[in-house]
DNA sequence: TCGCTGTTGAGATTGAATCTCAATCTCCCG
DNA sequence: CGGGAGATTGAGATTCAATCTCAACAGCGA
């Protein structure tokens, strides 16, 4: 994320804070930046080893700051099999992206397709809930990514329909 | 499940062992009778308490026999968010379901879409994923759900667009 | 029966996440 | 400026699911 975006971040999350009557300290920027600053998804635990020295936060600071900053939207859990869960910080650049998960190497590819929106719409109210908050993951193999290397259907790292005409 | 489909289903987890040239125990059994036996998600710590007596088994025999399960494909692991795994026996009688999870109460309802799983189709392979595997969650939120109770296109348990004509 | 190999269980261990609580910090008000 | 309420923090203890270890056991074939 390129500093003006960050800058732009860093004051929605002050405004968040002081919306619910908290405070913007130090070590909440620190978390901010450090978890806004590329697009990368994480893991808690991977960001106190990733903290500076002079930024230095406790562990619970940093699983209460993700559980604020969840409850502010600029922030998201997914959770891939196996128990795992990571934080999505790329909510705020692609609002209604979803995630698709290799079961094998557990490569994440991030999309968005309006259909699949359309659809949950669809679904959720159909089955009487709400569809705000929605989420999709849908899990895959990417085993067939490397034999479709082979194929001419297959360039550029896209699947693709036999070529027109 | 009724006794019948529970013996089938004792008979394919044998035929599973089998084939990888492992052995059916009592402890096995016992384990997937219970797993089995009715249609509920579970826990796998929440089955120890729920063993009888007669059929006790150790904790590590449940974790190693669920993942054998996993494997054979017989049950499936489906995370729901906050971290929380449940797995699910019902794969064996609708093999296409999905899950929508409400994100306040936790309350998974179980559904089939014959539109989703073309759409799933779609975009893994689009991705350049295998469509093998799948499995999708939707979190949402059930609050609509009682607020829908006093909307005259709400009855019995599904939301209904205006009567036609 | 012997022996190989799979299987089990009790308990130790791991690792993420949460909890506790005393010390510290901020801001507001008089 | 000084006091105080309430928010915040950090170190360490605690919880909990899940995995690991390893010695004892069980089943099957020779």
């Amino acid at each position: 994320m390129d500093p003006q975006s960050l800058q732009a971040v860093l004051g929605q999350a002050q405004a968040f804070f002081a919306s619910k009557g908290l405070r913007f300290t130090k070590q909440r920027e620190a978390l901010v930046t450090l978890i806004f600053r590329n697009d990368e998804h994480f893991r808690p635990e991977d960001l106190l080893p990733r903290l500076s020295k002079a930024h230095a936060v406790s562990r619970a600071t940093v699983y209460r700051t993700i559980a604020l900053l969840v409850e502010s939207g600029m922030l998201r859990e997914i959770s891939l099999g196996g128990g795992e869960r990571l934080y999505d910080p790329n909510f705020l650049r692609s609002p209604h992206h979803n995630h698709l998960v290799c079961v094998d190497c557990r490569k994440i590819i991030e999309f968005e397709d309006p259909n699949i929106d359309v659809m949950q719409n669809c679904i959720t109210r159909r089955l009487g809930f709400s569809p705000t908050q929605k989420a999709l993951r849908i899990e895959g193999s990417c085993d067939r990514l490397r034999l479709l290397g082979t194929c001419p259907n297959f360039k550029g790292g896209k699947a693709r329909r036999a070529p027109r005409r």
